[in-house]
DNA sequence: AACTCAAACTAACAAGCGTTAGTTAAGGTA
DNA sequence: TACCTTAACTAACGCTTGTTAGTTTGAGTT
């Protein structure tokens, strides 16, 4: 098979492996049409072979999926948890939260895709899954609700505030591809003051 | 059959039709697990019937998704011509926008799912609501663009703020059935207090 | 009592689904 | 040269899909 890139993982050079390709591609077409409108034929197709061939390198559809989401799941946690344990003020810890969205997002658009859309096609890592979107909507409404109370943010309902937030965040994914000039630190920069400061004058 | 109304049509009063039905239980379906996971049988056993009892009524599974989604797109479409032709200010007529959100959102929670999720599986409908969808956020944007040319609102790249504001109206869906306690009116005064103003103290 | 009509039913269809089994071809290693 | 590994293949499976054709049921109307 010809490779990509010309030293194996003997020499420590990160080589995409064939089931890396196949689950970057799973995921593009993922956020095309959705999980359950792609047929591992479409998936074949679009890797140039044919649909039991991908049967070599992946174990099942369903597995494309949990793979997908779990790591993308568990990198949002990491993040928070940082942020979380940080002695930064709440506006800051608030930017970065930011800042860990336009990271991730930036990085894999079509992941996010189906993080976002295609959870609950996850079978046995559903409950898994649910559990860390749980707790990191917690910790997010943790934060503001501190920052209400030291008096460094307005005193509004915090789910309302939280939901504003994360909902533009969680549509990243969509606006990102379509804005390929602007680099993340400005988009980061941008949303972050439209998103606390407003846009009132 | 058994009418969950006493009058009938004759009389004026509106009666659910049979086809209503139906198409209000697969929105809901549909919302739980998009449009392509959701099989006539799973809309049938909802139903209380055989999957082919469903095409006494109804023309295709297509159909119900062009069904719930066209007349939402045209409804924000008229919502917003509406607005634009109105003589307010950027901000009330963001603050109309945001109404319009809530209000439509709040009468057909799981239709929203649709429009937002599974607009792609729409075939021969799908280049208009792509038309409809492509005007309401030019329409969008240059309100905003008129309220920084006027000075009422922040010279913020105009593309990020309508992103912004419209990524949280769009997920309305996800968050007001959880929120059953709250107005319509106090959820559309606090959310453009959030959006317009920010949370900065 | 006879008729109408909406709304259900059974049975079946061709096509497409995810997946398995067993095989082949080519390149690197012993 | 013989072997091993990787990655493709063909063929087929049992099941599910959306949809159709034709039939039955039961309540309301004439």
């Amino acid at each position: 098979m010809f490779k990509f890139t010309t030293l194996n993982n003997k020499s420590q050079l990160k080589t995409e492996t064939r089931k890396e390709e196949i689950i970057k591609t799973a995921a593009k077409l993922f956020k095309e049409k959705g999980y359950s409108a792609v047929t591992m034929r479409d998936l074949a197709t679009a890797m140039g072979i044919k649909a039991a061939s991908l049967y070599n390198h992946i174990n099942s559809k369903q597995d494309i999926l949990k793979d997908i989401i779990i790591s993308l799941a568990e990198e949002f946690t990491q993040g928070m948890n940082l942020i979380k344990k940080s002695d930064h003020s709440t506006i800051e810890k608030l930017n970065l939260i930011v800042a860990l969205h336009v990271e991730i997002t930036a990085k894999n658009t079509f992941g996010m895709a189906s993080l976002n859309n295609d959870w609950m096609h996850l079978e046995e890592q559903l409950d898994y899954y649910l559990q860390l979107r749980k707790k990191y909507e917690q910790d997010f409404i943790d934060i503001i609700k501190t920052g209400i109370a030291t008096n460094e943010i307005l005193d509004t309902n915090p789910e309302i505030v939280m939901f504003s937030i994360l909902s533009t965040l969680r549509s990243l994914y969509l606006w990102i591809p379509k804005k390929e000039e602007i680099t993340s630190v400005e988009l980061a920069e941008t949303l972050s003051q439209v998103l606390i400061n407003g846009i009132n004058k």
